[in-house]
DNA sequence: TACTGAAGCGGACCGCCGGTCCGTATCGTA
DNA sequence: TACGATACGGACCGGCGGTCCGCTTCAGTA
């Protein structure tokens, strides 16, 4: 029953993966092209030692993901409104799904990397659950909507990463304004009918 | 610049492939535990001949997903109304987001086989573009409506084949009762302010 | 500091899959 | 029937995810 702690070298190695992973799916167009002897040689250690850490290379997209994840799920579960848990939900939603979005700009190769990694749908993440259950039960505290479980799934939809990588990548549609599409289209789900100005924060 | 005539043999196996690779995608739960020897093996033909046919995975999936979409294609293009040209905006773009989903319902193996084929987005794709395409200029003819290219992705990635595969599929949704909630969201898009029946047609 | 067993390491190795090659069989035509 | 062109198919290849096992390194003990 009590916890081994790992060893020093487990810890500077698994480190070491998150950055040549983090640095190759970056460097490299598509997320496929970069294979696990690839991070392995770029980390400085064995091909066994990735498998032995994460399991199988979706466990070491999904580690390395919710690693990058960990501010803004944060930032959601702790910090200040409109992210934070004190924001009303009609403020909190778009706050939310801006956040999404901005993450799969920032992260696209490594969320692109994730959400098409073969085994196991995008759904079957526990992340999404996270986002998908919060927003649900922040729909449901707006009155005059529709379903709310699929109401929050399409939403998310929106965000995927290969439709970010569509429009932000190869059509070029600059980040700004693909936010303001988004926030625009949030409010007309959620009803707001005041005009014209999405937040820019 | 004449084009030549494929010969018969030709003609029979490409059937035929078509055939064991809807079979085997139906009858299989994970899109790419179908190789491409099983397809061969099924349809009675070498592996081979897949290749010179279809040029790679992609391009068998692709194919196939064409074809079974053709019925669809040609109803939207030149059928009776709500689906074909002659339908007014409002009632076209459900009706548009309908059949897809209905497609994707019927066909959910195979689309999620296509949309998962790691090489190029499901964004790429020609098909997509026409469904795009064609939204697109529906939604200009609606007006107040947000963004219209954006609000065509974001629509229409709400019928994602995953998605469809999660809720359908994995977490048993009643086909009647997903399209009814697609609709819902549809109408509450296209600012259609009436209450609360959506069409089941 | 020397000892020791366990935790961790790494590269050779395996099975499988997409894709190609080339000798052979079939088609269509005269 | 004869013959060129077209298509066939299974052996083959390169590369990838994942595993195995002999060796190294850590960390607690005296």
């Amino acid at each position: 029953m009590t916890e081994r702690r790992p060893r020093k070298d487990a810890l500077r190695n698994r480190a070491a993966v998150f950055a040549a992973a983090d640095a190759l799916f970056a460097r490299r167009q598509s997320p496929d092209s970069v294979t696990m002897a690839d991070i392995a040689t770029e980390a400085g250690v064995g091909k066994a030692t990735l498998f032995r850490a994460f399991g199988d290379r979706t466990g070491l997209i999904r580690a390395l993901y919710e690693a990058r994840l960990e501010p803004i799920r944060s930032a959601v579960e702790q910090g200040p409104p409109p992210l934070g848990p004190d924001a009303e939900p009609l403020e909190r939603v778009p706050a939310l799904l801006d956040a999404v979005l901005c993450f799969k700009l920032d992260n696209r190769h490594l969320a692109l990397a994730l959400e098409q990694t073969g085994s196991g749908s995008p759904y079957s993440a526990e992340h999404y659950e996270r986002w998908h259950t919060l927003l649900r039960t922040l729909l449901e505290r707006i009155p005059g909507l529709p379903d709310r479980d699929f109401t929050a799934h399409a939403l998310l939809a929106a965000t995927r990463a290969d439709l970010v990588e569509h429009l932000a990548g190869e059509k070029g549609l600059p980040r700004d304004t693909m936010r303001a599409q988004l926030a625009e289209f949030t409010a007309r789900i959620l009803g707001v009918r005041e005009n014209s100005h999405p937040a820019q924060p």
